[in-house]
RNA sequence: CGGGGCGUAGCGUAGCUUGGUAGCGCGCUUGCUUGGGGUGCAAGAGGUCGUGAGUUCAAAUCUCACCGCCCCGACCA
C-alpha cells in the first residue's frame, strides 16, 4: 500500500470527546471515527488490525476443533422468551419492530438460536460434541456507551457454544476453549489472565474472564499473588473471619436512637456501637416484590452476587416508601427481627428454583458472615428505635444463607491465608459452562446409545473481537502513540523515504524494498507523501507500525539503510540486506 | 434514569460575566522557502456560533424548551 493512496486522516489533537489513552489513539491514528454514541466507523487501517484480530482467532477456534457458522443478527423475540431472558436481559435487548408492527430483537448473543440450530439438527449421541462459533456484529442497549470500542452499542463479538453428551464432556470443551484463549491473547501481544467469574443472567454452573490489567478497566479483580487465586469482584470470596459470638445478655432489648439513620452515626458517641455489631438491613425491590438483605454493617452487599441468587439483574433499592410498606420505617431504621414483621415469624423455606418468587412472602436473605452472631444491634422497624442484644438464629428467621458482601483489599485470601489485592482490568473474553438449561428449554435433546433421550450439555465463550483490539493499545503505547504487536499491526513495516522525487536513488530503493517485502508475504506500506521527514516519523509512531525502515540521501550515501523498530535501537544494515534484516526482526 | 459539564470551521479552542459586523493555533488551498524529527514566510478558502422559540433597535452572548456529546452514579450474556 502506498500512503498516498491510503486513507490515514491521522490527528494531531485527539477531539475532547475521547476520555481514555486507547480511544484518543484509535481516533488519533485514523483507525475509527464516530458515527454517534457507541457507534463507531472502522477506517481502512483500523479495519487492518481488527481483521488479524479476528484471524488469530478463528486460527485458534479452528485449532480447536470449533465450526465457524453465521447466525442472524435479527431475531425473533419468541426463541428470548422461551428461555425467559427476554425479561432478565430485557433491559440490553434492542428491541424493534418492522412495517407490518411484527417485533424483533438484535441479538448481543445467540444461545437461543444456536439452540435452536442443535434442537433441529442433532438427534444423536453420534452427531456430538460439536462447538460452533461466528465472529459477528452484536447489539447491546447500552444505557451509557464509554471509552469507544470498550463499552459500545454495536460491537463486534466472537461467541462459541459447545454441545457434549456429558457433564465431563462438557467439562473437556470448556477446557480446549479456556486454553484457546490462553492462546489468543498471546497471539495478540496481550497479557491477559484469567479469573474466577460471576455467571451473571446468562446462567450456568461455572465460569472464568480473561482480564487485561488496566487502570481504565471497568472490572476489579480480586488477586492473590501468593497462590495465584483470582476472582472477578463480583464472585470473589475471601478467608475474613465470621462475627465473633460473645457472652450477651438474655434478651433483646429496643432502645430508643433518635435521628439516628446510619452505621456510621450509629458507632459514635453515645451509641457506640461498632459497625462490625451492627446488621445492615437492606431492602430490594425485585420484579416488584422485596426481598430483605442482611450484611454486616461495616460489609457492602455485592449486588451481582445478589443478582446471581435470585435470577435476574432487574432489582433495586427499595424506596423509602416502599420500606414503609414492607417493614413498618424508613431506612435507616430497619430490621427483621422476627418480631417486629409483618406476618409474624412464619417464614417458608425457599425452593432455590424460585428465590424470586420466594420474595412475595419476604424471603430474608443473610450473609454468611453473620451465621451466629450475637449481641448485634439492628433496627427495630420503628423510625428512631434499634434492637441491641440481638441473636441472628435466635431472633431473625433467615430464609436462607449466602455469600452477599464485597471483598475488599487486604483480607486474608480464603486459599492461602495471605493478604488479597485488587485491581481493575478490561474483561476481553468469557468462558462459560453452561449445563443443561438451555437444551432443556429449547428442546436440545439426543438419544445417547442407550436410547435414552437427553440434552445437551452446553457452554458458551465470547471475546469482544473489537474491545480486544482497544485493550491491545491501551496496554501498548508510549508518548509518540500506538506499540503494534506484530500480530495484529496493520501493516507491519513502514518503508518511510526521506525524499519522494521520481527515479531518485531514494525512492527507487524505497520501491525495490517494497516490493520485495510484499512478494515474501509482508503487510507493508510505503510513506510515498511529500512530506518533511518530520511529519512522517511522527505519523508512522503515532499509527505504531512495528517496523519502520528509513531511506535517506545521508545513509544511502554510505550503502546503508536504517532499520527502526518502533520499540528499540534504529540500527543501519546494508541496503542490499535490507530486506532480509527485516524479515529476521519479524522473526 | 439521577447528578455534573460541554456544544463556536475538519481538530483543539477564545469570545459569553458586562448584547453591538466571530478570533486564534493546527489542518486545508496557492506561491516561495526548507529538506533527517510535526520548517519558515506570504496570500487564501472554510462558520445557519447544536436546533427552535422568546426578550431586544440589535443575541454566539440573556431566557425557555428540545437535541446531541462527555464525565460520575445506577446498569452491564
Amino acid at each position: 500500500m502506498l500512503w498516498s493512496q491510503a486513507f490515514i486522516p491521522t490527528l494531531r489533537e485527539a477531539p475532547a470527546d475521547a476520555e481514555i489513552l486507547s480511544h484518543k489513539l484509535l481516533l488519533r491514528a485514523g483507525l475509527i471515527r464516530k458515527l454517534a454514541g457507541g457507534v463507531y466507523t472502522f477506517l481502512p487501517l483500523g479495519l487492518r488490525a481488527l481483521r488479524k484480530v479476528e484471524q488469530i482467532i478463528r486460527e485458534e477456534m479452528d485449532r480447536a476443533g470449533a465450526l465457524e457458522l453465521l447466525m442472524p443478527a435479527l431475531q425473533p423475540p419468541e426463541i428470548w422468551q422461551q428461555t425467559g431472558r427476554y425479561e432478565t436481559a430485557g433491559n440490553v435487548l434492542f428491541k424493534l419492530k418492522d412495517s407490518g408492527n411484527r417485533e424483533w430483537v438484535l441479538s448481543p448473543t445467540a444461545e437461543e438460536v444456536i439452540t435452536t440450530i442443535a434442537a433441529n439438527e442433532i438427534n444423536s449421541y453420534r452427531q456430538l460434541p460439536k462447538n460452533f462459533y461466528q465472529i459477528s456484529v452484536k447489539f447491546r442497549d447500552e444505557i451509557r456507551p464509554r471509552f469507544g470500542l470498550m463499552r459500545a452499542k454495536e460491537f463486534i463479538m466472537k461467541d462459541a457454544y459447545s454441545f457434549d453428551t456429558t457433564d465431563d464432556g462438557a467439562m473437556a470443551s470448556y477446557k480446549k476453549m479456556y486454553d484457546a484463549y490462553a492462546r489468543i491473547f498471546a497471539r495478540c501481544g496481550l497479557k491477559a489472565f484469567p479469573v474466577e467469574a460471576d455467571t451473571g443472567v446468562i446462567g450456568g454452573k461455572f465460569s472464568h474472564e480473561f482480564m487485561v490489567p488496566a487502570e481504565t478497566g471497568e472490572n476489579e479483580v480480586v488477586y492473590c499473588e501468593a497462590c495465584g487465586y483470582a476472582a472477578n469482584i463480583e464472585k470473589a470470596t475471601s478467608g475474613i473471619p465470621k462475627t465473633a459470638a460473645r457472652e450477651a445478655g438474655a434478651a433483646i432489648e429496643k432502645f430508643a436512637t433518635p435521628g439516628i439513620v446510619t452505621i456510621e452515626a450509629l458507632s459514635k458517641a453515645p451509641y457506640s456501637v461498632p459497625a462490625n455489631r451492627q446488621i445492615k438491613t437492606l431492602v430490594y425491590m425485585a420484579d416488584s416484590k422485596p426481598v430483605i438483605i442482611l450484611i454486616r454493617g461495616d460489609d457492602q452487599l455485592n449486588e451481582a452476587k445478589l443478582a446471581g441468587i435470585i435470577g435476574t439483574t432487574v432489582f433495586r433499592p427499595a424506596t423509602p416508601e416502599e420500606c414503609v410498606a414492607t417493614l413498618g420505617a424508613k431506612p435507616g431504621s430497619l430490621g427483621a427481627v422476627a418480631a417486629t414483621l409483618k406476618g409474624g415469624t412464619g417464614f417458608q423455606p425457599v425452593n432455590p428454583e424460585h428465590r424470586l418468587e420466594a420474595c412475595a412472602t419476604l424471603a430474608i436473605y443473610a450473609d454468611e458472615r453473620l451465621r451466629g452472631a450475637n449481641d448485634m444491634t439492628t433496627g427495630a422497624n420503628e423510625d428512631g428505635f434499634h434492637f441491641k442484644i440481638v441473636s441472628i438464629e435466635r431472633d431473625i428467621k433467615v430464609t436462607e444463607w449466602f455469600d452477599l458482601r464485597t471483598v475488599t483489599a487486604g483480607e486474608p485470601c480464603a486459599k492461602c491465608g495471605k493478604p488479597l489485592k485488587i485491581r481493575r482490568a478490561i474483561e476481553v473474553g468469557h468462558v462459560f459452562k453452561l449445563g443443561t438449561e438451555y437444551s432443556e428449554k429449547l428442546g436440545a435433546t439426543f438419544l445417547d446409545e442407550a436410547g435414552t433421550r437427553k440434552p445437551a450439555v452446553m457452554g458458551c465463550y465470547g471475546i469482544g473481537v473489537t474491545r480486544t483490539m482497544q485493550a491491545v493499545i491501551e496496554q501498548c503505547n508510549d508518548k509518540d502513540g500506538i506499540i503494534w504487536p506484530l500480530s495484529v499491526a496493520p501493516y507491519t513495516v513502514c518503508i518511510t523515504p526521506l525524499g519522494v522525487a521520481p527515479e531518485s536513488a531514494v525512492m527507487k530503493l524505497a520501491e525495490k524494498i517494497y516490493v520485495e517485502l510484499t512478494a515474501r508475504g509482508v503487510d507493508v506500506i510505503l510513506d510515498d507523501r511529500d512530506e518533511r521527514p518530520g511529519v512522517k516519523f511522527k505519523d508512522s509512531e503515532l499509527v505504531g507500525f512495528p517496523i519502520r525502515v528509513g531511506i535517506g540521501e545521508k545513509s544511502l550515501a554510505k550503502g546503508e539503510v536504517e532499520l527502526k523498530p518502533r520499540v528499540g535501537a534504529l540500527q543501519a544494515v546494508k541496503a542490499d540486506e535490507a530486506v532480509d534484516a527485516v524479515i529476521k526482526l519479524l522473526g
